[in-house]
RNA sequence: GCCGCCGUAGCUCAGUUGGCAGAGCGAGGCUUUCGUAAAGCCUAGGUCGUCGGUUCAAGUCCGACCGGUGGCUCCA
């Protein structure tokens, strides 16, 4: 949206009537709070410098340069001049200076932020815009809402650390965040959603029911699986283990680690290095030499630190009797290199595909074998920053439900289909219908992408049309394509409306390439295949993660932990109990006998608690007549089954895989959980 | 990694201006043997994240580190 004096005959603007319903709208009237906000800090303290004051997906922030801190305990006093600001109502006025007078303006203004940014950021606008609310005026493109009494609900959410345009050498800002809508409403039934997802915290909900826990001593990011996630865990493996066989996919297995030179093929490494655990070395001397070798490389190297270098070399073992004191930096590297070679170096692998590819060229191909797809639930380690870590969604150690295919160029379309098929059918089977695609494609300017054009424009050609055919919702994003193929991004919502970023479909032309994968054609000449790497639930660790919140941790039958919990009235009836517990254990049944001398409605609210789906409530009527009273953990208490009946019955819904939420929620366009996935190889 | 906040029993948390370490739930024991969301009594459980400092005295104040967390940055 641009003011309408930008417009010319040649460079028209296209006019949009944005009324509160509107989805704009809420931009608009947020950004204004954002102002409003902004005019409440100056004048609450002193000597504030401005800095960006954006709208985000919930509300929005503004980042101030201010000595004082602020904290969540002045958000009252804050919200309360807000209030006084939109009780006033004033307009939003716009007004335009000429670059030269605008940073005079807003240099008179002590806004030395605003002023940078116009000299910088700005610096190809001849005009900059302002808006004037009252006594604040604020560079700002807008647009705004005619007055600030149209806000109608506001919040500040929290104040978090920040830095000048994104960069950790820039000057320190606070950040404040809030929310506004255009009417009460509207707000509550964001707060409420905010709530809820608080509610159903992965990390909380994880510990409360022994699904999982990150110990301190293991280690940050590690993520152990306690028995009961371990069984959700297994099952969904189990689960699609099985339709993969069915569509003709192989399992394979790959060792944790791998030689960095595989890496270094593969263009992995070193460039990622930052983001992945150190190597690992076969001989104590190699993790000297990769740091000598690196101080060399930089430079950073002088006679007195290269005399300590030969002197640890010494220590551990590896004299260095030979090297080239007087020699260039150059002839050193040679040298240290030679040493290298004798020692190894290995990786924590941080992706799967370089071990799958060597899978492939363990003997030679033909058309006839392809497509081959090797599956694997493949552990990889990856050093993400600890500021990053979180629960089971953002881990250092992480399994991919991963696969790779490799296909003839002509085959692509085909095995892109059964992909898609093959994400659609498990999504739904744990009751993910809601999704949209985000087909990813490359920037047509840029040159950072390997492969000839040709092969961009058919495969990508090829996503398309197949996401066309499948009738899925997909949106394209040029520029978002992995630097060696396009991908296909799945994007699910969740029983409460957060979308998250799972699974991922690429192609990819760079691999193939660099190792050099090679099939016999028909023509009896070699040809290059493609490689498709996929990942329907992305890894175990954030799918089960998502699950879980997903669920509220109450998870459908087939998936439960705990499936079934026997409560016997007292205790004679504990032999009739066992005998029930194994009837349906024999059926495959996860069952528990509660064996707590408490009451039954003590045992009925712990297992409700327990969120375990269907309790056998068993007492001397239900033994005379041979069954058990089914208590169902959403409907409540069933009655008098006989024992076949009740097992025929969960057999029906475990096997039919029924998803009966008992908490479900309408509330849309909640953006929330993560926003990427474990989608990169 | 950076900034802010937090770290007390298995869990959730209280602990005032520095002055004897607390509760509920859970656990174990005893009593109770009960029909659809909490029966009663008793008991055990702690180097107050770690290390150092200030002080007659530190859970409390200061510093460093470790871990968590809200953001930022990153995410091949």
């Amino acid at each position: 949206m641009r003011p309408l004096e930008e417009m010319t005959e040649s460079d028209p603007i296209p006019m949009k009537l944005v009324t509160t319903r509107d989805a704009d709208a809420l931009g608009v009237l947020r950004h204004s709070c954002a102002h409003v906000m902004a005019r409440a800090v100056m004048r609450l303290y002193e000597g504030v410098g401005l800095a960006f004051g954006p709208t985000t997906g919930n509300g929005f922030y503004y980042d101030f340069d201010l000595e004082t801190p602020i904290s969540e305990e002045d958000f009252p006093r804050i919200e309360a001049e807000m209030q006084a600001i939109v009780k006033e109502a004033e307009p939003f006025e716009r007004f335009h200076l000429d670059r030269d007078e605008a940073v005079e303006f807003v240099s008179e203004l002590d806004q030395e932020l605003k002023a940078e940014h116009i000299k910088t950021g700005l610096a190809d606008h001849e005009s900059l815009s302002f808006y004037r609310q009252g006594e604040f005026v604020d560079l700002c493109r807008g647009p705004h809402i005619p007055d600030a009494g149209k806000i109608k609900a506001f919040k500040l959410l929290n104040v978090a650390g920040a830095y000048w345009k994104g960069d950790a050498n820039n000057k320190h800002l606070q950040r404040l965040y809030g929310t506004a809508f255009f009417d009460k409403k509207a707000m509550k039934a964001y707060l409420e959603q905010v709530e809820e997802a608080k509610r159903r915290d992965h990390r909380t909900l994880g510990k409360q029911h022994g699904l999982f826990s990150i110990s301190s001593e293991v280690g940050s990011g590690l993520c152990l699986w306690l028995p009961k996630g371990a069984t959700v865990r297994a099952l969904l493996e189990d689960f699609i283990k099985q339709e993969l066989m069915r569509r003709g996919y192989e399992p394979v297995y790959s060792p944790h680690i791998g030689r960095a030179e595989l890496y270094e093929t593969s263009g992995h490494f070193p460039y990622y290095r930052d983001s992945q655990f150190a190597p690992i070395f076969s001989h104590p001397a190699g993790q000297l030499i990769d740091y000598w070798k690196q101080c060399l490389v930089s430079g950073e190297i002088d006679e007195k630190v290269e005399k300590d270098f030969l002197e640890a070399a010494k220590d551990i073992g590896c004299p260095f009797h030979d090297f080239p004191k007087s020699a260039s930096n150059e002839e050193k590297l040679v040298y240290l290199s030679k040493w290298e070679k004798q020692t190894e170096r290995y990786l924590l692998k941080p992706m799967n595909c370089p071990h799958h590819v060597q899978m492939y060229k363990a003997q030679p191909r033909s058309y006839r074998d392809l497509p081959v797809r090797f599956a694997e639930f493949g552990t990889v380690y990856r050093h993400e920053q600890s500021g990053e870590l979180n629960g089971m969604l953002r881990v250092r150690g992480l399994t991919q439900d991963d696969a790779h295919l490799f296909c003839t160029p002509e085959q692509v379309e085909e095995e892109f289909k059964d992909t898609l098929d093959l994400v659609k059918f498990v999504l739904a089977s744990v009751g993910l219908e809601n999704y949209r695609v985000q087909l990813s494609l490359r920037d047509p300017d840029s040159d950072k992408y390997v492969g000839s054009e040709e092969l961009w424009d058919v495969a990508e050609g090829t996503l398309r049309k197949v996401l066309q055919e499948s009738g899925l919702e997909f949106s394209e994003c040029a520029g978002e394509a992995a630097f060696y193929g396009p991908k296909a991004d799945f994007m699910v919502s969740d029983a409460i409306g957060r979308e998250w970023q799972l699974g991922t479909v690429q192609l990819d032309y760079n691999l193939p390439e660099r190792f050099e994968l090679e099939y016999v054609g028909a023509d009896n000449t070699t040809h290059r295949p493609v490689m498709i790497h996929r990942a329907p639930f992305g890894s175990m660790e954030r799918f089960i993660g998502m699950l879980i919140e997903h669920f509220a941790a109450a998870f459908p039958l087939w998936l439960a932990p705990e499936q079934i919990r026997i409560l016997n009235l007292n205790d004679e009836m504990l032999p009739y109990c066992e005998e029930v517990q194994q009837e349906f254990r024999n059926a495959g049944f996860r069952t528990t006998i509660d064996r707590q001398s408490a009451n039954v409605k003590k045992k009925i609210r712990d297992a409700q608690l327990d969120l375990i789906p269907y309790m056998l409530v068993i007492g001397a009527k239900d033994k005379d007549k041979g069954g058990v009273s089914v208590r169902d953990r959403i409907e409540g208490d069933l009655g008098f089954m006989t024992t076949a009946d009740a097992i025929s019955k969960l057999t029906e819904e475990r096997e039919n895989r029924t998803i009966r939420q008992a908490v479900k929620s309408n509330f849309k366009g909640f953006a929330g959980g993560s926003d990427e996935a474990e989608n990169e190889y």
